[in-house]
DNA sequence: GTTTTAACACGTCAACTGGT
DNA sequence: ACCAGTTGACGTGTTAAAAC
């Protein structure tokens, strides 16, 4: 019973090893540079602009998806500690129980 | 029915880390 | 040194439950 998470052996404070599965990205971007042929050079300036903003986009686009997926993950190492606790909490119950049991034989023996 | 509150999800930024 | 990925912190929006 129980989830087991793939790196539980870490550290518990250790967040950064819990299992990362990275879905294959297809995401590929070529950057083309400045070549605007132009007099004043404001075109080639525009269009480095827009290549800033570009990158700038696809900076947060790719961090908005590390965020969900960070989170996600954090959410499932919270949920299989949570399931380990349960698991404990039961297993120390029954070993309490058990040596009770114990105390009680040994007891009722050495009258 | 309206207001308040708590819990949750999200997007963004900044700092850090590991790989090249 | 630079870059890409990861994650904590913060602010904001949404929603369900409680209080009025």
């Amino acid at each position: 019973m129980g989830v087991m998470f793939e790196n539980e052996k870490a550290a518990p404070s250790d967040m950064q090893t819990y299992q990362i599965c990275t879905v294959g990205s297809s995401g590929q971007q070529g950057v083309i540079m400045a070549t605007v042929a132009s007099p004043s050079g404001l075109q080639g300036s525009m269009y480095i602009g827009e290549e800033v903003t570009r990158k700038r986009e696809i900076r947060l686009l790719k961090n908005r998806e590390a965020a969900r997926e960070c989170r996600r993950k954090k959410k499932e190492y919270v949920k299989c500690l949570e399931n380990r606790v349960t698991v404990l909490e039961k297993q120390n119950k029954t070993l309490i129980e058990e040596l009770k049991g114990l105390k009680d034989m040994y007891c009722n023996k050495a009258e």
